[in-house]
DNA sequence: TATTTTAGTGAGTGATTACTCAACAACTCG
DNA sequence: CGAGTTGTTGAGTAATCACTCACTAAAATA
């Protein structure tokens, strides 16, 4: 029925439109059998291109965290000692990409809670090394006295997870059905607060009354 | 063959054995007759005093949903405006609950995922009034020139979710197997990062050495 | 055109799922 | 002790699961 297609890009879609269904449903809840009526093929090419279930799984995961993407760190405003522009980049790349599309949030999110071994995997290499990165960054700035002594490690996953919990409220726990904010509003407070904390600041540079150009 | 039980007894046990698997493995994951021989009885027992997996599941979120747990909110502190305890007896609170025992947390994030009804009933109900009540402090301590102007609701979120992100992170994405703090450094951290921030406050009382009394 | 190779499927398989039922054992109370 | 009530189960059931196989249709190659 399906029109034919060349092997590599049928394994293409497969491992879109199943990630799809895994991201929505988690392994155990999505079957081979949704996935296969989701693409319109039969459930026996799937076995084809792919010998189980679990070996489908693992090759959408892999691809996901192969792909090196570096948007994440800010060079010029690393060098340039931006502090503000660091941590600003940082939170709008977060929000951006995964409300834009939480796939692969949710996906592994299912994965860890799944006990599967993949997650880990992300977990140890990716989310473990973007953490380092910004706590390296930390690190230097409280060396120059810009920032007072703090774990910088703590301090990074203190950024962070304000950040993705902010995220996964929003799109898993469906928090954004009740309440929205502009990404340009949360990126500041978040910011805010981080550098200069609720109480700090009212005194250096005016944070009572920032200029808010919208 | 188990010792026969007082209906209501064995009713408990079933909720805190079927929850244990629930949490583990989620609703789709944990199979009735997991449960069965986990608990030592049969799965007809189970179906005698829950109609359905279902109910069972309904049963136990709503069971731990309506709890009533009161220990959130330190009144003291609000009183005497104490900022620094208010928000370390949160911390405190949020990071005990939930590593000591991970199950509910656990529980809970299965079911917002599976996309489960209840979960939301949670997150609409206790997630959202305890936010409230800390945004509500926020608000006052700005008005009274306390804190500086940000939105306080979502100052609540980034306070909460910087702690319950890095609970999430330790117990379900397992990186407590490679980094181990104190629960006092991790709360004091967050505390004095969420009050004057990284650049903040290094003249007013000397935070870059605060009395540690350990 | 004839042949080989590749893409695709319908109709199964045994295992496992949530759930049922008829019968049984153990208390209670007269 | 005997009758009723309540707790408990072994042995099912139909549905669904991941997965297989014999087979066809469309390309590619000759």
């Amino acid at each position: 029925m399906g029109t034919r297609m060349a092997g590599g890009d049928r394994r293409e879609q497969i491992l879109r439109g199943a990630m799809e269904l895994f991201a929505e449903k988690g392994f155990r809840g999505a079957t081979t059998r949704e996935i296969a009526q989701h693409l319109g093929i039969s459930e026996a090419l799937m076995f084809k291109h792919f010998p189980s279930k679990e070996a489908l799984y693992r090759a959408i995961i892999q691809k996901r965290t192969d792909g090196t993407e570096e948007m994440f760190f800010p060079q010029e405003a690393i060098q340039s000692k931006d502090d503000r522009q660091v941590f600003h980049s940082i939170a709008s790349y977060l929000i951006s990409k995964n409300t834009e599309d939480p796939t692969f949030m949710r996906l592994i999110q299912f994965s860890a809670l799944e006990g599967h071994e993949l997650s880990r995997i992300f977990f140890e290499t990716h989310a473990k090394e973007k953490t380092q990165l910004l706590s390296d960054y930390i690190r230097q700035r409280i060396r120059e006295k810009a920032f007072i002594r703090v774990p910088p490690f703590l301090a990074a996953r203190a950024f962070i997870g304000m950040i993705l919990y902010y995220v996964q409220s929003q799109e898993i726990y469906e928090m954004k059905d009740f309440f929205h904010y502009s990404q340009k509003q949360v990126v500041d407070t978040f910011v805010d607060t981080f550098l200069n904390g609720l109480t700090g600041d009212l005194k250096k540079n005016g944070n009572s009354r920032r200029k808010t150009r919208s």
